[in-house]
DNA sequence: TGCGAACAAATCGTGCGCGACTTATTTACA
DNA sequence: TGTAAATAAGTCGCGCACGATTTGTTCGCA
């Protein structure tokens, strides 16, 4: 006789993130259309901010995605004036990700805003990484379980 | 003198919840391919499998989302063959979800794959609803933080 | 009773995220 | 050195999430 195993919505993990992921987005909007970024638009200048001039796979590797969604998101970074994309001269392969002087000058106007996020939590720092650290303990489980053909 | 507040990207809890979201989503992906859904739809199907019959935004408020998002999703699943859209004879207005039985017939193969995702996780039944809780509170204080325009 | 407000669902356009595939460049080694 | 494999980026199509708007139905109340 197996055990019943008859979960409802309200006690899946994956919905509490689906759900948290939908209300961060929410959530960012207003301060995103003021920068005029999206928010993984957002996530890449990050990454950019702390140290710009990488390939698409560098971007990709920080941020978990591929050229597949990095390379048109940041034609429109590009578009919008806030990276230039450059061949690579040494390996022609890649394109360098590089910020403009207007990209750079997001980054202070950026950081007032996630200010004002963090205090939105209304969680102390301790708690805030308490709980990151166990949902990327989450994250790093999921990815290594992920399709090992058995 | 304002204090420094420079975070990286992987201080950010958005970030981490971000990264999880789309693990998750890759986790799922060959169980969600086996059952033929994807995986909102398949969030969509578990409400409908909880209790039937109802009606969009019911399903909508179960799922914090709206009709524009669900009416596509759910004619999807109705050409799929996994539910019935019907029109309500007492208001008119609103469109009935029905499960039909090849939709009902999901359930049992679905609960076997969650089972096994619950595994994957590597978590307790206690541990991960203590995540799951911080999780949620995180989502209702986020949402209620949402555009009052001061 | 009639008519405007409220309400439910649907439609449309945009930007992800991603699987599958293509193109262009570099590499490795026969 | 020539060629096949590996690598990096890009392209395409699909399904979501959502803001803005539209269509159709019901409600409220003058």
């Amino acid at each position: 006789m197996t055990a019943e195993f008859n979960p409802t919505l309200d006690d899946m993990l994956c919905f509490a993130i689906y759900s948290a992921h939908n209300a961060f987005n929410r959530f960012y909007k207003p301060m995103m259309d003021e920068l005029g970024l999206t928010y993984p638009q957002y996530l890449a200048m990050m990454v950019l901010w702390e140290g710009d001039d990488l390939p698409v796979s560098g971007l990709g590797h920080r941020l978990g995605l591929e050229s597949n969604t990095l390379t048109p998101l940041l034609k429109r970074l590009e578009a919008q004036g806030h990276v230039h994309r450059v061949r690579d001269q040494e390996d022609e392969r890649q394109v360098r990700i590089r910020l403009t002087d207007a990209g750079r000058a997001l980054q202070t106007r950026a950081n007032d805003m996630l200010a004002c996020a963090f205090e939105a939590t209304e969680m102390d720092e301790t708690a805030l990484r308490a709980l990151k650290s166990q949902i990327d303990r989450l994250s790093t489980t999921l990815t290594a379980a992920r399709q090992t053909p058995n």
